[in-house]
RNA sequence: GGGCGAUUAGCUCAGUUGGCUAGAGCGCUUCGUUUACACCGAAGAAGUCACUGGUUCGAGUCCAGUAUCGCCCA
């Protein structure tokens, strides 16, 4: 290390030569490697992304944001370990991966299932490395040799092992719901994979007759295809028709079906309240508890028949429910729901019974996929029952009491834990998204009709109920024995049992769970005709195990390398993440970890980060083309640059809007897109661009391309989507670049005895900065308020170190080896503070500064080491706070800045020299640091305001007047006068609004008087300098009349 | 419909328990390239803190209402 000196930094900073090299060493040195042990730990825990696609820049957010974390408390000496991996994302992987089969013609279910996931194996192999390597570039510090994913061995018998102890525990149920059914791919949806869109449809209303033949009524409804299935009417019991109808019922046209007419609240009384809907409102509501989620909630509240009359394709069918379709029913049968919705309409028309057909807007769910509009769709699905105390109450008890409006439901033994109460929210507004959602939590429907994922671990066989044995109950049956049913006696180690009995068919379905580990179960029951469930676990069943998983629950000791880390590293020390997975995430792993680990959170601490939209408020996706890929950004700006501006822009109240801006393939320049509207209201780039430089070349663009309405070719290669914003992170690592090297010039024998109360007042000052820099940042990182740390080292390093500190040293440095020292010592601090931000160019320069000589000011301990990233945060003493010197600065600051106005308003250039003319008391403040102010003013000498000469001009300073005069003699009289006249303008203004404050009794009176002392002063302060300015104006205006 | 936010300079955003005569970066104007850095330096212009009320000696900050936008849940 020793060799490296600063002759070998190179002029300028080069990112894309430095990067990989330093990337190189941290990965030789296994910086990110973290073991069991005793200590401080901090751990966390990436939010594993999906292996869907390549990662944006709202990823670069999260993962820099855990950086800055982990690579900070890792110099301050704590046992750190971030865990890496990525996520298998079940349906949003499938989906890619049959889009990608669609275009060579071939579709899933022409190949076996075996086949589909090794092909889907393939994808996830490719993005993972992508991801991986995107994370590299990043700069990540995670632990690389414990990088995980959510379907790997490890994470496997996790997943195993949770959902058998779920379902031995009686906390997993089976039972029919209504799913988001997406009837052309023919899968389950999540809620999460439906998307809203506004569609112009109609409102129906609908004549039912009733079965007394005294009459109808009338539904309005926008689905009439779904009334095959229609299983009540519904009215809210304080419309005043209700009365006369109450026992009454409803002879359902063309089923012939005898439907009652029930009592609900939740029906819209017509022209009641401000809902829109009231508008279209009838107060007659046709129940289909089959085909609608809120029928299916009336439908429960009255127990009501659930009659499904369509089939996974969407088309009408009484195969799949539908018992009592007639003759009638036969034209029907066979339609698509769009045929079908035409043809009962067209039947109601014709028998007379169609009121009206109004037009109405309204919200349709749509598949993401294949975006068709979703349908509710009854079918058989495995839910975890979170609403349990177990789960869902352990979620409430966790949050932080200060957090949690109310209190919390107590355990129902009245018990507590040591770490109830300790989870907490950073902002901690989200503490109520989190707490809302477990108050009205549903259960958790966790099968999906796919091939890519866990598959769901149960085995089941149906059985003449004859052959079952004993067995009493109806319905499902978790106490199964005495059942005499091969495999079904639950009595088995590694198996547990239920069983579905049904009694009216005569039937007894057995679900027997297999433990992990237990193959010669599965193979038992296999050869005794069990068939293992199709469906796969939704992959937030695997993400809730996620800190759990990745170190090894429940058996650490089986893998490699993972024996104690669960005890080190669980619960985790923070979680950061965006606002939108609190429900879906970080819900289910609070009440996973806590369950699994007898009541031990995942994670202590939330941090919530915002999202990053376009210019136009947009959310980046893939479907508008505006993601920025960080490597674009790393490429154009570096690391470094992608990584401070993520900081920067990390704060607490809002989303961030990061305007796209176009890299032209042509001249590499950055310039503003033009920008098209969509039909569907989103604001685009222009598929076809043109080159800035007016040359009229093209360029296509991602929205062009996406849309098929472009396509790359040499004339018109593809624009590259960055944005400028990532400009002000470069030029700060060009500046410490800049800066370092200068200063390492300097620095030739530095001082190795230095006591800060020796030094001049610029180092004081500097190192004073210093101290206060450092509380700063470790207050913000405390509070995980990262862009308050970039703010204090941006402020640190260009406008103290470089603006103020080297230009003071400039004249002194080469003669004084403690200001060497100094320069050295701050210089190495600085790169220690800003590492956790900037690891590159930190990393880079680290060597050349340890190569200027040991450290050597008492009271500032700066520990060697090789690597910066595994180094040691700086110690500062409290000896070194210097808040006199803070404030001589200040005013010396404001005396340099006052005289550079002067000069400029002069028109002098920064290298015309001047001669001050000044009172003693300005004498006195400069000799703190003389050599500084006249170097940083061009002044050759400063002599007695009585020998100021003709020609020269005035500066006003803290009451005082003093002159200048430059050596060329010549002054602007007219500028002069320009200038003194805002002076006295501003002068006056202030003492103005003083007089103002302090003339009202009550303010003086009430304020407090510290408060009032303060504005006091101000005002003497101000009506001095407007003394000054006064006379310095009439001295200028005598000259000129001279 | 319920909940949570946002609205501050042309743009993107800060503004900690009410005490500022409201800040930063970019952009803009003027000046400056022998003297670390033009990815730079010096100077400058630019804001009725969305609107309307209220509390207070004092409101960008607290309260109520209005408008617009965003997200989550139903």
């Amino acid at each position: 290390m020793a060799s490296k000196t600063s002759e070998q930094l190179p002029k300028s900073y080069s990112p894309a030569e430095a990067e990989p090299e330093i990337r190189r060493r941290w990965e030789d040195a296994e910086v990110g490697h973290a073991t069991p042990g005793d200590g401080t730990a901090f751990s966390v825990l990436i939010p594993p992304p999906n292996v869907t696609a390549a990662l944006h820049l709202g990823h670069a957010l999260n993962n820099t944001l855990q950086d800055i974390l982990v690579r900070y408390h890792r110099i301050r000496g704590d046992r750190t370990l971030w865990m890496p991996g990525t996520d298998h994302a079940g349906i949003a992987t499938q989906s890619v991966v049959e889009k990608r089969l669609s275009l060579e013609g071939t579709r899933r279910v022409d190949m076996t299932r075996e086949a589909f996931v090794e092909r889907t194996q393939a994808w996830k192999d490719e993005y993972e490395a992508t991801i991986i390597e995107q994370l590299r570039q990043m700069g990540a510090s995670c632990d690389w040799q414990r990088v995980r994913f959510t379907m790997d061995p490890v994470c496997t018998a996790a997943v195993r092992t949770a959902f058998f102890k779920l379902f031995d525990d009686g906390l997993i149920d089976r039972g029919k719901r209504l799913v988001n059914w997406d009837p052309v791919t023919m899968t389950a949806l999540a809620d999460d994979e439906v998307e809203m869109e506004t569609v112009a449809g109609h409102m129906y209303e609908l004549r039912y007759p009733l079965s007394d033949g005294s009459g109808h009524v009338t539904v309005a409804t926008t689905r009439p295809e779904t009334m095959l299935g229609d299983t009540a009417v519904a009215i809210n019991p304080d419309d005043p028709r209700a009365e006369s109808l109450r026992g009454k019922s409803v002879l359902l046209p063309i089923v012939g079906r005898e439907i009652p007419i029930v009592e609900d609240d939740y029906v819209i009384m017509p022209g009641v309240g401000d809902d829109p809907k009231a508008a279209f409102a009838t107060g007659f509501l046709k129940v289909t508890p089959a085909h609608d989620p809120n029928d299916w909630d009336i439908g429960l509240r009255h127990e009501l028949d659930v009659i499904n009359v369509m089939a996974p394709d969407g088309s009408i069918s009484d195969r799949h429910g539908w018992e009592d379709a007639n003759d009638a029913c036969a034209a029907f049968i066979g339609l698509s729901r769009e045929a079908a919705r035409e043809a009962v309409v067209e039947w109601f028309r014709t028998n007379d019974l169609l009121d009206r057909i109004r037009d109405y807007e309204h919200a349709v769910g749509h598949s993401y996929r294949s975006h068709v509009p979703i349908e509710p769709y009854l079918s058989d699905q495995w839910y975890v029952r979170v609403t349990d105390d177990r789960l869902g109450g352990e979620a409430l008890r966790a949050m932080h009491a200060d957090q949690h409006r109310g209190t919390p439901p107590s355990r129902p033994d009245g018990s507590t834990h040591e770490q109830d109460g300790t989870l907490s929210f950073t902002p901690e507004r989200y503490a109520r998204t989190f707490q809302n959602w477990h108050e009205q939590l549903r259960d958790w429907c966790i099968s999906r009709q796919l091939w890519w994922g866990h598959r769901i671990p149960v085995w089941a066989r149906t059985f003449p109920l004859s052959e079952a044995g004993p067995i009493e109950g109806d319905g499902l049956v978790r106490d199964t024995l005495g059942c005499t049913l091969p495999c079904a006696d639950g009595a088995t180690d590694g198996l547990s049992t239920m069983m579905r009995i049904d009694r009216a068919n005569d039937e007894v379905t057995v679900f027997a769970c297999v433990d992990d580990g237990h193959p010669q179960l599965e193979q038992q029951l296999a050869e005794a005709g069990y068939a293992q469930d199709e469906d796969v676990l939704d992959t937030w069943f695997s993400s809730a195990l996620w800190p759990l998983s990745t170190m090894g629950w429940p058996d650490p000791s089986a893998f490699d390398g993972m024996e104690g880390m669960l005890d080190t590293f669980n619960p985790t020390s923070v979680l950061c993440t965006a606002r939108e997975i609190i429900t879906l995430w970080v819900s289910r792993m609070v009440m996973f970890n806590r369950y699994f680990q007898r009541g031990v959170l995942p994670f202590t601490d939330v941090a919530i980060h915002p999202m990053i939209q376009d210019g136009h408020g947009q959310k980046m996706s893939k479907s508008l083309g505006n993601g920025v890929d960080p490597r674009d950004i790393i490429r154009t700006h570096s690391a470094d640059a992608l990584r401070f501006v993520m900081a920067s822009i990390a704060t607490a109240t809002q989303d961030v809007r990061l305007p796209l801006d176009l890299i032209c393939p042509h001249t590499g320049k950055t310039f503003m897109p033009e920008f098209i509207t969509t039909p569907g209201g989103h604001v685009v780039t222009a598929p076809v661009q043109h080159c800035p430089d007016g040359s009229g070349r093209e360029m296509a663009t991602v929205y062009g391309l996406l849309t098929g309405e472009t396509e790359v070719t040499d004339e018109r290669p593809m624009g590259i989507n960055s944005s400028s914003k990532f400009d002000l992170g470069r030029n700060f690592a060009t500046k410490l670049f800049n800066a370092t090297r200068f200063a390492l010039g300097r620095i030739e024998h530095p001082s190795t005895d230095v006591d800060a109360t020796g030094l001049s007042l610029v180092d004081r000052w500097m190192l004073h900065r210093l101290h206060a820099t450092m509380r700063i940042v470790e207050d913000a990182i405390a509070d995980f308020q990262v862009h308050r740390y970039a703010e204090a080292v941006y402020d640190l390093v260009w406008r103290d170190f470089c603006d103020w500190y080297l230009e003071s040293i400039k004249p002194t440095v080469g003669d004084d080896p403690a200001q060497q020292q100094v320069l050295r010592s701050v210089l190495d601090a600085i790169l220690r503070l800003v590492h956790p931000l900037c690891p590159f160019v930190t990393e880079t320069l680290f060597p050349h500064v340890l190569a200027a000589g040991p450290s050597g000011i008492t009271g500032l301990e700066l520990i060697e080491s090789e690597l910066l990233a595994e180094g040691h945060w700086p110690r500062i003493d409290s000896t070194i706070i210097d808040d006199a010197a803070e404030q001589t600065f200040q005013r010396l600051q404001s005396l340099v800045n006052e005289i550079r106005r002067a000069r400029a308003e002069q028109g002098l250039g920064p290298r015309d020299r001047i001669d001050l003319f000044a009172p003693e008391a300005v004498v006195k403040l400069i000799d703190h640091a003389p050599d500084a102010i006249q170097s940083m003013l061009g002044i050759d000498a400063i002599h007695d305001p009585s020998q100021t000469p003709e020609g020269a001009w005035a500066v006003v300073f803290e009451g005082q007047s003093l002159q200048g005069a430059s050596s060329l003699g010549s002054v602007d009289l007219a500028a002069e006068r320009k200038r003194m006249t805002a002076k006295v303008h501003e002068c006056e203004q202030s003492v103005q609004g003083f007089v103002k404050r302090l003339s009202n009794t009550s303010y003086v009176e009430r304020a407090p008087e510290h408060v009032v002392n303060e504005t006091r002063k101000k005002l003497a302060e101000a009506e001095v300098d407007l003394e000054a300015a006064n006379a310095a104006l009439a001295r200028v205006e005598e000259a000129m009349q001279a």
